[in-house]
DNA sequence: GCGCAAACTTTACAGTGTCAAGTTTGCGTA
DNA sequence: TACGCAAACTTGACACTGTAAAGTTTGCGC
C-alpha cells in the first residue's frame, strides 16, 4: 500500500515538501514542476505520475499547510491553561503562523479555491479545518452567553474575519508600520473582545 | 505631450482596460503579455514599449484598481448624510467593492508588493489611498473620543483588519455560506462599532 | 522635405505545462 | 524461479509564455 518509487523513497511527499520549501523562500510565483521535479532529483515530467497537473500540485500543498496550521491551532487548544482567553489565543496563534511564513497567507487564499462554510450548520467533517477549530471553540466559549444561534454566529464570523484581516494585513510586504506586530496582536485582539458580550 | 500611439489612439490604456477585463473574468492566472496585446489588436512585443515587463503592466493594474476603489469610498463620504455612521458606510463599501469584483481582491494584495502604512505618524500623501482614506475618517470620527493617539490607532488598525478581512472571506470562492453577504456585511460591521467607544 | 525618436513588428530563445511513447523496476502469480 | 504486468520513472515533443534584439513605420519639430 505504501507510495513507494524506486530510486525515491517517496517522491509524492517530497515534492510536496520541495514545492513548499520554494514558495515559502521565492513565493509562489517562481515554483514551478520542472524547478521542484529537478529539486527532487528526477526528470521534469515525474510529478505526473503523482500528481495529474500543477493546480493538483498546488492543492496538495495547500491541504499540507493547512494541515499545519490546524495542529498549530490544536496545540494552543491543549496547552491553553487561561480558558476564558482562549479565542485571542487562537487569533494569536493564526496571525503568528501566517506572519512566519508571509507566503503562505496568499498561496492558501489567492487562488480562491479554499471552501469554507460560514454558516451556523456547517458540517465540522467536511469544511476548512482551521476555520471549523476556531468556530467549535468560539461556539465553546459563547455558549454561556445565551446569544441566539443566528447572532452567535455572526459574532464568530466577525471576529474570524478581524483576526484573518489582521494575517493579511500583516504579511503585507514593504509594510512602513514598523512596530512589530507580534506585540500589537493581542492589544487588538483584546479591544474587540469588548464588543463581543452584548 | 499625449501618449498617442499611431495604429492605436492610447494603447497604454487599452492595455490596462483589456488586462483588468481579463483577471476579472478569468483570474490572473490565465492573464499573459500576449493575449492582452493581441486583445488591442497589436503584436506580442507592443506592450514592452509601455510597460519595461509584465509586473510593471501588473503594477499599473494594481494602481488603476485602487484608483477606482479609492473613488468609491471618496463618493460614500460625499454623499453620505449620516456622518455618525460613516466607518460603517465605508466599511460596507469596501466588502461589496470587492464583491463586485472577486478577483480584485486577490490581484491586489497576492502578490504582497503593496505598500500601507499603518503607523499614526503615515504620510498621508505617500500611503496607499483606500487605506488612508479610511484611516483619516476615522481619525476624524474617533477623536471627540478622546483617545490616545495609539489607542485610537489600535482601534483603527482593528476596524480596519474586520473589514479587510470580511472581505477576505466574503470572496472566497465556493463557500457554501449562502445567505447573502451584502446584507450581512452591516450586521456584522455594527457589532464592532459597539466595543471601540471605551 | 529631412531626420529623429517613439511606437510598433518580426524574429529568436529560453523556460514553462503537459502529453505520448518508451524504459525501468518491484511484486504477485503460474 | 521465471514471467508479466502495472506503477514509477525518462525522453522527446509541442504549444505557449516572457522578453530581448533588430528592423520598420510613423508623426513631429526643424
Amino acid at each position: 500500500m505504501g507510495t513507494k518509487s524506486y530510486h525515491h523513497e517517496n517522491l509524492r511527499d517530497s515534492l510536496i515538501e520541495k514545492s513548499i520549501e520554494i514558495i515559502s523562500l521565492e513565493g509562489d510565483t517562481n515554483l514551478s514542476m520542472r524547478k521542484v521535479a529537478s529539486a527532487c532529483g528526477v526528470s521534469h515530467a515525474a510529478p505526473y505520475a503523482h500528481f495529474k497537473n500543477k493546480d493538483d500540485l498546488i492543492h496538495a500543498m495547500q491541504e499540507h499547510v493547512a494541515f499545519e496550521l490546524s495542529k498549530t491551532l490544536m496545540h494552543v487548544i491543549e496547552t491553553c491553561s487561561e480558558k476564558e482567553e482562549i479565542l485571542t489565543y487562537l487569533g494569536k496563534a493564526y496571525v503568528t503562523f501566517f506572519l512566519e511564513n508571509p507566503h503562505y497567507f496568499s498561496f492558501l487564499f489567492s487562488r480562491r479555491e479554499v471552501m469554507v462554510d460560514f454558516s451556523y450548520n456547517a458540517d465540522p467533517a467536511n469544511n476548512y479545518k482551521p476555520y471549523e477549530i476556531f468556530r467549535q471553540t468560539a461556539i465553546q466559549a459563547l455558549t454561556p452567553t445565551g446569544l441566539s444561534h443566528e447572532k452567535m454566529n455572526d459574532v464568530i464570523i466577525a471576529m474570524f474575519a478581524l483576526v484573518h484581516g489582521l494575517a493579511s494585513i500583516a504579511t503585507m510586504k514593504n509594510t512602513t508600520y514598523n512596530e512589530k506586530w507580534e506585540d500589537k496582536i493581542e492589544t487588538i485582539l483584546t479591544l474587540f473582545s469588548c464588543g463581543r458580550n452584548q
